[in-house]
This record gives structure tokens, sequence and C-alpha cells, in this order.
DNA sequence: CAACCAGGTCACGAGGTCAC
DNA sequence: GTGACCTCGTGACCTGGTTG
């Protein structure tokens, strides 16, 4: 099976080891159980950015393409995540910074980030 | 229901290391499952997915619309049963791969394999 | 009354849209 | 081109009717 499914069960996540998490309602159980372990647990409803993006250290809410990624890089990546050939890098021949307080962002430093961290089309 | 689901565990997450759950809650099954391996060992309550889905192979816990499959075909099947017409396969002329761990299923080829496999509304 | 299954529910995430 | 927001399909879990 795959691994999907499951679970039910109520109990710790460790996820270590580059675990990852896929899935769908798993996510919000991640996210509750920390703002429980902080606040009371409202788990607001929007905003559960706690999570930060994994590329550009960005507050994300949850999964696309197989990361925590936030919603800029999840487009980002939607739109190139096939023209890695096409890109070059300009400026610091492949180490630029993509954090997402830098200003203008080098495509190709970002895709490859983008593609580093896991994130798969 | 609000966050409906359950799942709810509210322990901890370490993401560490590489572990890829790809699932959908799978996540604390996933967990679940080391659990119960360590501590009593059962499969919990639902668990009885000894069975595979005749369309998809995943896991499945007994019959639906009279064949052996899983909850996502059988969500899949209920909403999709009478759309056969509607839909086309656009990548591999009717031949896709509608196993469980492939990521973007094709709708048509999955309608179809529902149909011959013998799921019946 | 326990097990089974059809159908309902709704969080999650992929892709679309559009103001900038 | 970018990124915030929206829409919708998916699938895990729930509910309720039926059957033994």
């Amino acid at each position: 099976m795959s691994d999907k499914k499951k679970n039910t069960s109520k109990n710790d996540l460790h996820l270590e080891n580059d675990h990852r998490i896929t899935t769908k309602r798993s996510l919000s159980t991640q996210l509750s159980t920390e703002l429980n372990k902080t606040k009371s647990g409202s788990t607001s409803k929007r905003q559960k950015s706690l999570l930060i993006c994994v590329v550009c250290d960005d507050g994300a809410h949850g999964y696309n393409f197989d990361a925590i990624s936030c919603e800029s890089c999840k487009a980002f990546f939607r739109r190139n995540a096939l023209q890695l050939q096409k890109l070059k890098c300009r400026r610091n021949d492949g180490h630029c910074d993509v954090r997402f307080n830098i200003k203008k962002r080098c495509k190709k430093c970002r895709l490859e980030k983008c593609i580093e961290t896991g994130l798969d089309q």
C-alpha cells in the first residue's frame, strides 16, 4: 500500500530524517499541534503561516510540490520548472541569495534552490 | 467538523532527515504504524488494509461498488462514473498508468480502469 | 449490535487569474 | 514576470442505512 492512508492514530509525529509529509489533512495537524503547544489551540482559519518556505524562508502555509513552500515560490516553480536550461545566472556564478527579502532574485538560482530543496512537479 | 478530521495528534513534529510521506493523511499513519509495531502491534481500528484495490493497487479495506477498491478510487468513481464521455486522455492515448503512486492520474484512464475492473454503480 | 458499504463532508494543494 | 487570491478535484474520515 501506499503510504497513504491509514492512520489512525493519534499519537505523535516525529518526523525525523527527512520525512516529508505530503499529505492533506496532516498539515493542519501539524500546525495545530504547534499552536496548541504555544497557545491554546486556536488555530485560526487561514493564517497558519507558522511554516517556513524551504526555498526563501518566507512564511508558508503548507506543501506545494512536495515541499513546504510559500505562495510565491509555488507560483515561481509552477511557471519555471521546465526552464532551467534556458536560464543563466548573471551575477554570482550560481550562488545568489534567493531569500524572500532580497529585491531582485536571480531566476536561475531561485529555480536551482527549488530543485535542491525538493520541489517536484 | 472543523478541522475535521482528526488526526489530531498533538504532538511534535520533527522534520529532520528524509523521510517522506507521500500521502495525505499519511503522517499520522505512518507514525501510528510505527507505533503499533513497537507498541502493541495491532492494527488499530480501521486498518484492515490487507486487501488491494483492483484499480490502483493501493490498500483497500473492503468492497466499494462491487469491487475491492480503496477509499480514493471509491470517491473518484462516485464522482465520475457518469462522465466517461466527457473525458479525454491527453497523453498516452488511453494507456496511462493509474496506480496509486503516480502523481497525476489521468481521469479518463482511471475511470476506464474502474469500469474494466468491475466497479459498478 | 457489529460489520459493511454508499454517500457526505471538508482540509489540502495544483492550477488559474489578475492587479501590480 | 511576480505573487496574492480563487476555484476545484482529491482523498481521509464520518454518518447513517442495511444486513447478518
